[in-house]
Parts: structure tokens; C-alpha cells; sequence
DNA sequence: GGCCAGGTCCAAT
DNA sequence: ATTGGACATGGC
């Protein structure tokens, strides 16, 4: 595995707080800059101002992962007019939505169901540990993220703590693979959404987070319960249904209410923690 | 110790 | 089409 450094400029990207905004999990401190296990691949990134340095990536796959020839943040920021948001926006400079592979994506955020970062990642990494391949890199050992065949059965998985997610894991790798899920990529975000919704463990949320954060839909709007409660608060009223609040977010926030919702989940996060995470 | 966690599924309206 | 409860486990 050739680990050449490289360095790319990204302007308006901040790599902690896009790391740490809840949409990817497998990710180290390491060195100033972090190992992150994505697309495949164990690599590492740092941050100097606007400098990115990194290593066992190539340069257009970085681009990709990152996004960081997006520019739906400006637009973001011209077509919404909430002040609110417009203020979020300004006070997180850098937030970028991430291009994951679908798999991965969709194997984290099942893991996510009803449960907690902290945990969230643990248990991903339970996963990868056991079903994983190592990776010797910068000088201790990794781990890449299972394919669908390699997951172990539903009660291997159950052993890793998985708890009721364990039997939704095993069978969404029964039946799906990355080919499958890569068929998905050309389609409307209604026909990929529909699609993973058939999947075992999938409901709305998470075939929201897989469209946004691995396929790349932008109109989709993850309802969970910190933006279940932001919403409420300040836009929709008390009882507002999840159907309500996603229609709020079509109508106000637009083609980039994906955007929004991560802006919206940081904000939150940061301001109405009632734990220490 | 009790409450909550980036929900989903299924049964009963 | 909507609503209520069960669900495994662990962090705080």
C-alpha cells in the first residue's frame, strides 16, 4: 500500500467539526490529523488552515470523499432566508455533507437505531475489528469495513452488543451487496429512498441518512429526535408530525434541506447537550 | 437506578 | 394511513 503525502486546498472546510457532526463514525485522532476508515481504505488527513495534508488516498478520491468541490453551502446560505439558520450557518463555517460509500453508510446508520454516538462507534468498531480486514498503517493496526459477505450471523453480531440490531444487520448483508447498492446511485432520490426502505432495520431515517450522506440527495431531511426537537421549537409547533416537519423542510429549506439538517443537528449538539457528548 | 439514545417493526385501530 | 408498545444495551 503506497502511502505518497499529498496536500490539497479547501477553502471554507473545516475537517474536525465536518468529522465530528455526526454523519461518519470511523474516524481516530492521530498526529494532528485523523485515520479515517472509508471507501475501502485506512488513510489519514490533517488540517493546516486551509492546507490539507494526506496519505494512502489519492488525491481525487479525497476530492470526493470531502466533497470539496461542493459549493451548495453558498447556495444554501443565498436561497434561505430563515435567520436562524442563516446565523447557524455563519457561526459553522466549514461544515461539508461527506460522499460515503453506500454500504458503509447504511451499516453505520443501522447501527445507529435508537442508541448513542459514543456507542454507535463502538459497536462499528466491534464490527470491523472482528469481520474487518487489518491494515498495518502509520504504525499500529486498523481495521477496513466489512463487505456484506463478511458480516457474521445474528448471533456473532448480537456477541459484538449489536442487541436488537443484530438480527436487522445480519439480514440487510443477507440480501444486499455493494453492486446492488451502487445500482442505486444514477436514481431520484424517491426511487434510492424507496429501495432501501425494502432493506431489514432500514425506515425513514436511516434511508435518509444513506440518500444524504452516501448518495448524495440533498433534499433528503433525516427526522431524529434532536431535530425532531429543534423543529418543533422553532418551526413547526409542539405536536408537528415527522410528515409535517418534512414538509416544513421541502418548503422552507428547499433542494438543500439535507444541508440545513446537518447545520441544524451541530447547532444543536453543541447548544443543547444535557451529557457530556 | 432511572432515563434516554441520530428508530424500526408490528399489531391494532 | 396513523398510533402505541416492544425491543437490547449501555452511557450518564
Amino acid at each position: 500500500m503506497s502511502a505518497r503525502p499529498g496536500g490539497a486546498r479547501a477553502r471554507a472546510f473545516d475537517l474536525a467539526l465536518t468529522l465530528g457532526s455526526g454523519q461518519f463514525f470511523r474516524y481516530w485522532p492521530l498526529d494532528g490529523g485523523y485515520v479515517i476508515a472509508a471507501r475501502g481504505k485506512v488513510f489519514f488527513v490533517r488540517q493546516n488552515d486551509f492546507r490539507l495534508e494526506f496519505s494512502g488516498i489519492a488525491p481525487a478520491a479525497l476530492r470526493r470523499f470531502f466533497a470539496l468541490d461542493d459549493r451548495s453551502v453558498d447556495s444554501l446560505a443565498v436561497s434561505v432566508e430563515d435567520p436562524k439558520l442563516r446565523g447557524i450557518i455563519r457561526r459553522y463555517p466549514g461544515l461539508r455533507l461527506l460522499r460515503q460509500d453506500p454500504w458503509e453508510c447504511l451499516l453505520a446508520f443501522v447501527c445507529s437505531t435508537f442508541s448513542n454516538i459514543p456507542r454507535i462507534r463502538r459497536l462499528l468498531d466491534s464490527i470491523c475489528r472482528t469481520y474487518g480486514t487489518p491494515v498495518s498503517f502509520r504504525g499500529q493496526t486498523w481495521y477496513e469495513v466489512p463487505r456484506p459477505g463478511r458480516l457474521g450471523d445474528e448471533r456473532g453480531l448480537r456477541r459484538l452488543g449489536a442487541g436488537f440490531r443484530a438480527r436487522y444487520l445480519a439480514e440487510a448483508a443477507r440480501v444486499v451487496t455493494r453492486e446492488h447498492l451502487a445500482s442505486l446511485a444514477p436514481k431520484s432520490y424517491a426511487q434510492t429512498r424507496r429501495a432501501l426502505l425494502e432493506l431489514p432495520g432500514v425506515g425513514e431515517k436511516v434511508a435518509d441518512c444513506v440518500s444524504l450522506f452516501a448518495y448524495g440527495h440533498r433534499e433528503a431531511f433525516p427526522v431524529d429526535t434532536w431535530i425532531r426537537r429543534v423543529m418543533r421549537r422553532w418551526y413547526c409547533g409542539r405536536s408537528a408530525t415527522d410528515r409535517e416537519i418534512e414538509q416544513y423542510a421541502h418548503d422552507h429549506f428547499g433542494p438543500q434541506a439535507g444541508l440545513a439538517q446537518q447545520y441544524l443537528y451541530v447547532y444543536v449538539r453543541e447548544n443543547w447537550r444535557q451529557r457530556g457528548y
